[in-house]
DNA sequence: ACTAGCAATCATTCAACAAGAGTGCTAACA
DNA sequence: TGTTAGCACTCTTGTTGAATGATTGCTAGT
């Protein structure tokens, strides 16, 4: 889909095949040559009009679905609308404003916070949104706290640049909850500045010939060793999920069950999930689409994907994706995309600020 | 819906509105008088049946959609059929081994566990699930941890019989974190024992009339306060949450769009979902139906509603509801209800018992 | 009390038909 | 050469009517 493919559109084709894809996005039924004669060019006949509208289908940009229905984009136009759309695009305040709100009342846990962003985000765009973390094992440690319960099971809380990831382990309640303590810190000094993957690879190699300092811990270390081990599992491995599939059944293409469900079913199941966050992304914030027959995934052909990703270093943490019909609202969903990972962020830059303080706590 | 109105059936009246009801259950298809004969009563002629099954429609358990095609059971044949089966609930061991495995796995944080539970019934029974949690601030306190993070907050841990509720709130970088622990030691100390909403009562006036020991802790409590305050709010209104919508596109009844959408509209609306547990119940464990206009939601009079609570003392903790067609498994979700709500008692039984082991600890 | 048989009922399917909307094409015009 | 008016053509949508088929209610006979 070279951007070239693009060049022999005059101006006035150009401005026809935007104002009849804009509309087609608002109205979401075929467009006539009198509908664009209302929209914009007032001064040009249906007549006129049916011939450039047919100079355009020959062109690939439009379809017709049957011959005296209306002409509908094909995914070369949303293509081409697409890339001519994208310098400006206008945000919608109120979304902003819902999205602003939950990175301000922000839950500490990465993965509650995630879930929020994938709520709002599908709410504000009124499509499904999946998001995909990963690389969550390579986080930069702040601090590690292991908290026991009186359940017989402890928290295991690492703080990050990016957020607390927190998981639970077996705890053994004969031994002093002081000792869970000092594991904690013990870990902090050992790890602050590093990954988690290092972290859970260095205690690995830590075990086998642990010196005096640690050998009081190492009943705790065994346990803990597990359970690092579990979690690097869930760290390493993606990390998915998707959030307001119904709001697809408000969208005309999809009034009838069956072509519902078949984007549906598709969502429900990770490993399909995967395959559209498959490719590599510009940088940060960079909201990119694919549109129909883009999509590596079969039952989505018909659609169109907005994807975003939240970056560290070079290392998507978070791809967070709108799947829509084609006719989606593009702008809008770019506008609402970048404004997120922007908070993303805006969090880091506030996390990474306060990291100065790493008083080292006597007992946590 | 007196009981005594059913006495007036004849065994084989009621064999044969029994078999009725259970081949619709499993077929979706209007029962005809040569499909009985086929299930249960190869010695009757479909005459003979069509007689009987006149009767019923008389009596009002069933009903003719159009005059040539089979018969329908009614809300009122449902309830027959339900009071009749509940003597014994076959489970399905599968079903109940996935939710084992939730509560054997458990997360430590009450919110939590209750969504994979929500989702885990949902897909155990293919239908959408509802739940409602209520009275938190009702359950007994164990411990109170309070944890101050890097990033300018602080978590609040409060333990209780029946799980962790967890909190964030707002954390003075300047002040030491031990004085955080100290707080929360306080709190454990002052109010293990005593519900959650005893402990934030006794917060709020407290804070007047501090003593010395006190004292130090001020600048903490107010801001504890403060966030214990909000927290009370979000524990005392009613917490909802509803999962697996999707499952009611599979329901034959819901294969039109528009009354799949209106079902669900409902169940994205908490207070029309908290409307379906206004009514008290006998007792934790026990599984009660709401079928057809016994529904008080309008929307939702064609559906039916099956419902179990945990209760602690004598309020309930957590109500569950299974929504779906009248032609739901009556038997199935009420065997994957009682197990649930047992699981939970299980759970219980395991928390309180290791409540012995209270040890203040010196620094968390 | 049960059953066989038959007429009546009504959903469903399909084809034929009319109406309406939009296009393509042609011929005329600037 | 670009634009336009007019008309025939195409195809969707909605309606009607008849044929089909399944199931019942009823009656009469066992």
């Amino acid at each position: 889909m070279s951007d070239d493919s693009f060049e022999n559109l005059s101006e006035r084709k150009r401005q026809i095949l935007l104002n009849a894809i804009e509309e087609y996005i608002q109205v979401a039924t075929p467009i006539t040559s009198s509908n664009i004669r209302n929209k914009c060019c007032t001064d040009l006949s249906t007549a006129t009009l049916r011939n450039e509208l047919n100079a355009l289908e020959a062109m690939g940009y439009l379809r017709q679905l049957h011959t005296s229905g209306g002409r509908v984009p094909t995914s070369k136009g949303y293509r081409f609308f697409v890339n001519t759309m994208m310098a400006d695009v206008p945000m919608d305040k109120n979304v902003l404003g819902q999205i602003h709100q939950v990175f301000e009342q922000r839950t500490v846990y990465l993965g509650d916070m995630i879930n929020e962003i994938a709520d709002i985000v599908s709410k504000a765009t009124s499509y499904p949104t999946v998001v995909m973390l990963k690389g969550f094992e390579k986080l930069t440690i702040n601090n590690v706290k292991i908290i026991p319960l009186l359940t017989g099971q402890a928290l295991i809380l690492i703080e990050t640049n990016s957020g607390v990831i927190n998981n639970s382990m077996n705890a053994n309640l004969d031994m002093p909850a002081q000792t869970y303590i000092d594991a904690g810190n013990f870990l902090t000094r050992t790890f602050a500045g590093h990954t988690v993957a290092d972290m859970i690879k260095g205690m690995n190699t830590y075990r086998d010939d642990m010196d005096k300092e640690l050998f009081e811990y190492k009943a705790i270390f065994d346990t803990l060793i597990v359970s690092l081990n579990k979690l690097i599992d869930t760290l390493t491995e993606n990390n998915i999920l998707s959030k307001g599939e119904l709001q697809l059944l408000n969208a005309p293409e999809y009034s009838d069950i069956s072509s519902a469900k078949r984007v549906i079913d598709v969502l429900q199941n990770p490993e399909e999930i995967e395959q559209l966050f498959d490719d590599d992304v510009d940088e940060t914030g960079e909201v990119s689409f694919k549109i129909g027959a883009e999509i590596p995934v079969k039952d989505l052909q018909d659609c169109a994907i907005a994807r975003a990703d939240y970056q560290v270093g070079d290392e998507s943490v978070a791809s967070i994706g709108i799947i829509g019909p084609q006719r989606m609202d593009y702008a809008k969903i770019a506008g609402a995309l970048k404004f997120v990972v922007g908070e993303f962020n805006n969090l880091k830059a506030l996390t990474t600020a306060s990291k100065g303080e790493e008083d080292e706590q006597k007992s946590q």
